[in-house]
DNA sequence: AGTGCCATGTAAGGAGTTACATGATTCG
DNA sequence: CGAATCATGTAACTCCTTACATGGCACT
């Protein structure tokens, strides 16, 4: 849903052609996510369709340029002035899922995993940071784009390093729990499967 | 990406039926994320068709039951001992795009569009703060899951909060570098978009 | 008899990704 | 001349979402 605002929000600055807007995009982004050309036309094909855009006929190089229209500066306005939806129903991490699956899950080694991930964030987080002092002091739009969005991938990856501890010291506390012989509750769903005292207990199992 | 696996992963536990997986999923990720049961068998079907499960025909009382197959089974191993990706260009995330770009095009208000984020954000946390203390001590696989779920969503939260006040910081060193006649950097791409010299000051104008 | 949940699907559509075809221009 | 880049598209695909159709069964 990124792209097709960020498009007509280049386009609310100037018409383009779609070559052009990829390459706005890119600059725009610190040529983070690579987009492809492809994309751009099928997008502008569906403002257009949706009425936020019109062609606006090609310059004499045949550049075939797209103009926003009345609606798609409304939605931009829109867009700028309202907060990226962050209700837990939106964005399904694969991550979270994961994790919250791993640990429910019997036979899996919940502690493994997370040692596997954080090691991959850790070293992320280490070629980010070498990224960062490659590009650092930033002086024109890209470079500032381009800062913006390591500082953030740096953000999250902090973050989800540090939610990976947590969550250890947390089942690390459950299992704990479970030996110290306090009775784990067992409930399952009223017309669940079968068989599935032991599954609580994995969760303790392998920490 | 993460539904399929997922359910997957389950299945490798045991052959389930469509209605009970989608229950399944739901339980083991506290129920943060309604799946649509409709998905479940279109999932089930592209799974199927990729040799990853197969139809392991209905019990007595006519439920339709798949049951992983060796490649699935390869598949879940696969997935649960290797990190989920996060390099630069996997997530595309739709508020660094949206701030990278505001902070770049001239004309768009972006402490506006910071304060906006950060007011929702907040707003969001102090929900999830809430529902942390009414789920809390969990006892079972679905608290657990669902205690899990609420910790990455408060972290997550947490980090843009930060990320947001770092760029406003950010941004604002530029504006003063500016203001005291540090001189900026122009430079347009090449073959770019005309008259575009006015733009790179946008960055600071509004701060 | 009606409401509501269980259960299995189908159909249509949105957004995004990749690969490919096709020319024009530019540069060594 | 050939290779790279510019530029416009098209087609096929994946994953996801929503809405709908259908039927059984249970409970009041």
């Amino acid at each position: 849903m990124s792209v097709r605002q960020s498009l007509l929000a280049i386009l609310d600055q100037d018409a383009c052609y779609g070559y052009q807007l990829r390459a706005e995009f890119d600059r725009r982004t610190g040529s983070t996510w690579p987009l492809n050309v492809g994309q751009v036309y099928n997008t502008l094909d569906r403002l257009e369709r949706d009425g936020l855009v019109e062609n606006a006929g090609a310059d004499d190089q045949g550049h075939v340029f797209y103009a926003i229209t009345e609606s798609g500066r409304a939605e931009v306005r829109s867009w700028l002035s309202s907060p990226v939806e962050r209700t837990p129903s939106a964005a399904r991490d694969e991550l979270v899922v994961k994790l919250a699956l791993a640990a429910t899950l019997p036979g899996v080694d919940v502690a493994q995993v997370i040692q596997v991930q954080r090691v991959a964030t850790m070293a992320v987080l280490q070629d980010l940071t070498r990224a960062k002092r490659a590009a650092d002091d930033p002086t024109d739009a890209t470079e500032i784009a381009g800062a913006l969005v390591l500082d953030s991938l740096v953000f999250q990856a902090e973050a989800e390093v540090r939610w990976l501890d947590h969550v250890e010291g947390r089942l690390a506390g459950f299992a704990e729990q479970a030996r110290r012989g306090v009775p784990v509750d067992t409930q399952k769903p009223k017309r669940g499967r079968p068989a599935r005292a032991e599954e609580e207990l994995a969760v303790a199992a392998k920490l």
